[in-house]
DNA sequence: TTCCTGTCGG
DNA sequence: CCGACCGGAA
């Protein structure tokens, strides 16, 4: 089955519908952060949270002066843990905190410098390699602590585009990642601000339940009016 | 109650 | 593939 029979030219429909955003919510200015490495400390803390729990514990790492390597290298973990609380599964991501600032302090002598000084697809798959760290986290580490031209694929992403008709529902992180990086310009600016787009959308407009469909930008693009159909028709019985 | 910019281990 | 991890807000 495919899911791009709708679009003739996929570089067109995806440049076109990032227009649309660019033009509806204006640019994004992500991510909201004061450092790269705050950047970063801001990337472990979100997975699978919303930005409103991440920012308290932020500011918590903050006000207590932990949110630098050096800091985080030598804080006890129980302490770290008090401080994210907020954000959720605490305890997890202290340890993920903590493996990533003795990665960077092993092997860049505690300098995102010279991390940063790696080519993209190395310093990529190294990322990978260190506890804590998935395909979200390190591309969005990469992309907005780092400027490299890659972008981030999330559950908004999926979400969004699937709807669109121009991925599959079960698509993978590769797969979806090379729809956009296969046909849009290796373009850093372009791809910090298209993924800062889609979570605009899918935050505001296009939520998992109830999407307000009537206010979308893309509605005339969308394949998913034939489902949402079905969805208030099973409201209905519920 | 449900959901939320995931990742890991089994 | 699936449960665990965790708190806060709609």
């Amino acid at each position: 089955m495919s899911f791009k029979v709708k679009y003739d030219n996929i570089s067109t429909a995806l440049m076109t519908i990032y227009q649309r955003l660019y033009h509806y919510f204006g640019p994004r200015h992500w991510w909201p952060a004061e450092t790269p490495f705050e950047v970063i400390v801001g990337a472990i803390l979100t997975q699978n949270v919303t930005w409103k729990n991440v920012e308290k514990a932020i500011n918590n790492l903050k006000t207590a002066e932990l949110l630098t390597p050096e800091a985080l290298y030598t804080a006890d973990p129980s302490v770290i843990e008090t401080h994210i609380r907020p954000a959720g599964f605490y305890r997890t991501k202290a340890k993920k905190l903590k493996a990533f600032v003795h990665h960077i302090w092993e092997k860049y002598d505690g300098s995102l410098t010279n991390m940063f000084s790696q080519p993209l697809k190395n310093l990529r798959k190294e990322l990978l390699s260190i506890y804590g760290i998935g395909p979200e986290t390190a591309d969005a580490i990469l992309c907005y602590a780092g400027n490299y031209p890659i972008m981030v694929m999330d559950a908004y992403t999926l979400r969004v585009f699937s709807r669109l008709g121009l991925l599959s529902p079960k698509a993978n992180y590769e797969e979806m990642q090379q729809l956009f990086m296969d046909n849009l310009p290796h373009d850093h600016y372009i791809f910090n601000e298209y993924h800062a787009l889609i979570d605009a959308l899918a935050n505001k407009i296009c939520r998992k339940n109830k999407p307000h469909c009537n206010l979308c930008p893309l509605n005339d693009l969308c394949a998913w009016p034939k489902e949402e159909k079905e969805n208030k028709k099973a409201e209905k019985e519920a």
